[in-house]
DNA sequence: TTATTTGTAACTATGCTTGTTACAATATGG
DNA sequence: CCATATTGTAACAAGCATAGTTACAAATAA
């Protein structure tokens, strides 16, 4: 289970909380939905918190909702909010310096993962958690719902 | 150094092969520019054989050589042979089923994560290995030069 | 036959993600 | 003020993927 999938929980704690809008929900109530433990919600909610995704407040009437409305979150703004990281990773040790393409290679992609991760950006602005919940509503057949 | 850099690696492996087309190149000295074990190397290089990107031999005169020409080869070509895997992972467990969310977040995240990966193909598949090499000799600095 | 290179297996080291327990900080309500 | 409940956070273990390394069989040329 070393696969990141913050952004898909994200997006789940999300739809749950749009899909209450009247009161706080628990992290225990949403981790309940999403399968995992508690504190793996908090940790994400934690991120969505700093982004101003969502509110939290402790004690004991406390948990977490929405700090706007669902068709007012995009989803890029999610993805960047549990800060996933590139779309691919450039070289772990630096190439030959030597060598006129080692040289230079990690310049042009560290360019070209710049404009990979833009367009993977773009695309994911065009959705809204809105879209998101219609299409689970729907029985999450398709995705094709964009906002206008 | 646990994130996924075959993409960049095997890109820099083939822009070696372009920068030398007269002969077969070793992967011992592949390995000395991009600075890695030549192992680490041979492993890409299998990957890059069944995509048909370039030909390798065996024996004393052996090595790889580029399969077709530089512009001849885009960047999705080469992100589909190292099967990179998708921008973001799906829920590691399955979530609660009993929940209306839980039960058809996946399908709907699952639909996203293919129109994402659509998209990061599309965008590769604007640049050819020769692009890569053009950037690379003149320093690096811009990745703008794209196939018309 | 000898030398050289690829292909591949096996193993280790490293690091990230997730899961889990524990507890301080915070807030509510009696 | 006290009891209760929840978040925020630290600490640690488990699982897994990537990368590095050694070793060797298979293939090929001279």
């Amino acid at each position: 289970m070393a696969a990141n999938s913050q952004f898909s929980i994200a997006v789940h704690i999300l739809a749950m909380l749009a899909k209450s809008r009247e009161g706080n929900v628990k992290s225990e109530y949403i981790a309940g939905s999403v399968n995992t433990n508690a504190v793996v919600i908090r940790r994400l909610l934690v991120q969505l918190n700093r982004a101003h995704l969502v509110i939290s407040q402790t004690g004991s009437t406390g948990g977490t909702r929405l700090a706007r409305s669902a068709d007012e979150i995009d989803l890029e703004a999610i993805y960047k909010a549990v800060s996933c990281g590139e779309v691919f990773a450039l070289h772990g040790k630096s190439p030959n310096q030597d060598c006129p393409i080692g040289k230079n290679i990690e310049a042009v992609l560290c360019n070209l993962q710049k404009e990979i991760d833009k367009t993977v950006g773009e695309k994911l602005s065009q959705y809204t958690l809105q879209n998101v919940i219609e299409m689970v509503d729907s029985g999450g057949s398709e995705f094709s719902l964009q906002r206008v």
